[in-house]
DNA sequence: TCTTTTAGTTCGTAAGACTGACCAATATAG
DNA sequence: CTATATTGGTCAGTCTTACGAACTAAAAGA
């Protein structure tokens, strides 16, 4: 029976989770950096991928659940993103609350970027850990967010 | 030759990790809530694991670079565990320059509890995701922050 | 119709981390 | 053995990301 806790000194998961999510952050600051969008922020991610290949848009309270942060913040990163032109805000036709956040041009063309960014780093994690393991590491991930920590934050 | 990149919709790993991370940071401060430590945040773990059976302590740099933050950051952690009594700074003996931090009775006592917890978070996952994968993950992400991320952050 | 729920906004605050500038002690090169 | 470079830490200021409370307006339900 192995146990679940590996060989001691191997930090934990929760403390390695964080250090990569921290680790790929930054990288990702740098490449936008690089890639000259003075206007956009890691965070922004949160807004731009779940809008990726969506032309209807998604309202601001399903882009907030799908993110998984409140609405007040993702409302402050759509507001960010609408200035500088890469979504709109737009009322909903069959609900005069809510509001349609849909990409322009500049955020479609953005998003092609940045996914091909994220795509080439997996690519070279593939080549130190191996594809077999990324595609497990990503459906493990995929799991504990769906299964595991889906009830957190509902309500 | 199946491609690294998922099916399409599957969200890439860089924002599952940094959700996944949130998710964890939250579970961590209800429990610490909960637990009572009214002066424990999540971050102060980039203090107390490396320091878990090290009676000798560890220098603030050393600290620093295992938890991959800036040394600024860390000594704001260092000093905040200080006046809370669960750490010590001590000069090093072999180097003036230097500080020993050490966990007191007190920064134990919580250790204890609080790896008892993350060791509890993952046994709950292995039961969603299974032991075996836990296991895959733990490695994968062991390389990707040894190997992979490791020049990041050097300099 | 009255009440409750849902969608979003505004305002204020906190956590966590970074950069730059600096001092003091130790190593290293001439 | 001095002059210089490096290393260990601190101080001060700032930025990013997020949260909660309180509120308005529209919609759904009883």
């Amino acid at each position: 029976m192995s146990s679940t806790r590996a060989e001691p000194g191997l930090p934990f998961m929760g403390a390695m989770l964080r250090m990569v999510g921290h680790a790929m952050q930054q990288r990702l600051t740098t490449w936008i950096e690089a890639s000259g969008y003075k206007d956009i922020q890691p965070a922004h991610s949160a807004v731009i991928q779940p809008l990726w290949q969506r032309p209807e848009g998604l309202r601001l309270t399903e882009l907030a659940k799908v993110s998984r942060i409140t609405k007040q913040s993702m409302s402050a990163l759509v507001s960010e993103l609408e200035s500088a032109g890469y979504v709109t805000r737009a009322p909903d036709a069959n609900d005069a609350r809510a509001m349609r956040i849909r990409l322009t041009a500049r955020g479609r063309r953005y998003g092609t970027e940045v996914r091909a960014f994220a795509q080439q780093t997996e690519s070279e994690w593939a080549e130190h850990i191996g594809a077999q393991r990324v595609e497990q590491v990503r459906e493990a991930l995929h799991i504990l967010l769906t299964k595991v920590l889906a009830e957190q934050g509902e309500q």
